[in-house]
DNA sequence: CGGTATCTGTGCGCTAGCGTCCCGACAGCG
DNA sequence: CGCTGTCGGGACGCTAGCGCACAGATACCG
């Protein structure tokens, strides 16, 4: 069920000026990211700067003791790696394939080289690193309070979002991984969507049948991020 | 009881170069923040850059149809304000004074002086903004796994560092606030953690008394956010 | 000194989510 | 074709935290 409604480019570069972008996208590397690919370590050094296309990536804080928990997810509205405009070159978080797809790269010094050509660029990735703090401060809160069939939702709407379709592959072990919860709990909500008509799965590959009525279940967080990424970024 | 061993100073001014240092805080103004002033709505613009010294500030997220949450508390080893950095003028957060006292402060126009005059401040600046950003990611971890004794051991602590002291004021209302959690809830948690003598309070004064042991109950993102200061900003 | 507001402690029933274990169904491979 | 691994579903008792309501205790204020 392909809706590739223009997925081959990064929002994130095909809104700069028509020279600064033309230029950047000239001096990436195109690659084909694949599933459950790690691209970046907590705490090790960034290596590349990603700029999904039709990809998308998920970011991971890892905590002792306890399942790890995604805190981000970048598609072809975002980029991975703008941290280093923060002037720290190792990695926040994990930076794992969620789905696979092209994406377009830089290594660390060709960015930096960019970001010196490109005043634009620089300005826009800043602006990107600040909708990514308001996301991770809603992302904590969403963790102390939504329920996981909201928390589910929202998810499965970012993820739509981002692999620009609205059937994608996913398993209920992986969902529980990403919202650090029991398997046994992405069960129990996935059924009662079903159950609705919201969505429809069957053995890791999921379609999201009803738009609206999974926005009504999500969390506000959902709406939360989209506003703010377009109040930022225009 | 008061241990103020320096607090007369923010360092991240205080370790700037020599000169950049003196010349900014001779821009800056010096305040006294009161407790339960607000600083900054999210979404507002920005009027200030605050330096606490021996004042605290919470920031807090906002969340519709529940309580608040505090994502991150701000001494005088960091600064309100620096998002500024990012190119948005507005707070992404609620910025509320949690310990009254002296800070130094920027007007927005002065601010964007001495980032132009000061390219180490600008420097340290960003690396705080990446602690930043890993201490949301920690929250947001933080609030999905820990339990609320955990939690509040750990807030204990944190505010300890920045007030300077082992006492401070706050009531259970206002940690069930900032936790995100019933007022009951923190009742409990800070009756088992007095219990066995790690703490002692009295009707909004609380003392922490065994600061080991606190460490021991405290979650591990006492000890990471922690590191990941030290690490960056040395 | 008495009244009132604030702060802390308790009790009660309830729910979401946990940990664990097991089962059935389907897919893919040899 | 049958084996094996993956995926989804269900059941068990348990706990942390919730919502609510109320009671004692202390501080403060008139």
């Amino acid at each position: 069920m392909p809706s590739n409604r223009s997925a081959a480019t990064n929002q994130l570069l095909s809104t700069l000026p028509r020279q600064d972008g033309a230029r950047i996208i000239a001096a990436c590397e195109a690659v084909e990211l694949s599933f459950s690919e790690t691209l970046a370590e907590p705490g090790e050094r960034i290596r590349h700067v990603y700029f999904p296309m039709a990809s998308f990536i998920s970011t991971i804080t890892p905590v002792r003791d306890h399942g790890n928990l995604e805190v981000g997810l970048v598609g072809s509205e975002g980029v991975f790696g703008a941290t280093l405009l923060l002037g720290v070159d190792t990695s926040p978080l994990h930076a794992l394939v969620q789905g696979s797809g092209p994406s377009l790269r830089l290594g660390v010094p060709a960015f930096r080289r960019a970001l010196k050509q490109s005043p634009a660029f620089e300005r826009k990735l800043r602006n990107y690193l600040y909708v990514v703090m308001r996301q991770l401060a809603q992302a904590a809160a969403c963790n102390r309070f939504h329920l996981v069939e909201a928390r589910l939702a929202r998810w499965l709407l970012m993820t739509r979002d981002r692999a620009h379709a609205n059937s994608f592959h996913i398993t209920h072990d992986f969902l529980a991984y990403m919202l650090g919860v029991r398997r046994v709990g992405i069960t129990k909500a996935a059924t009662a969507l079903q159950g609705r008509a919201l969505i429809q799965y069957n053995r890791g590959s999921i379609t999201l049948l009803d738009i609206a009525g999974l926005k009504a279940v999500a969390c506000e967080c959902y709406a939360s991020d989209k506003a703010a990424y377009t109040e930022i970024m225009g």
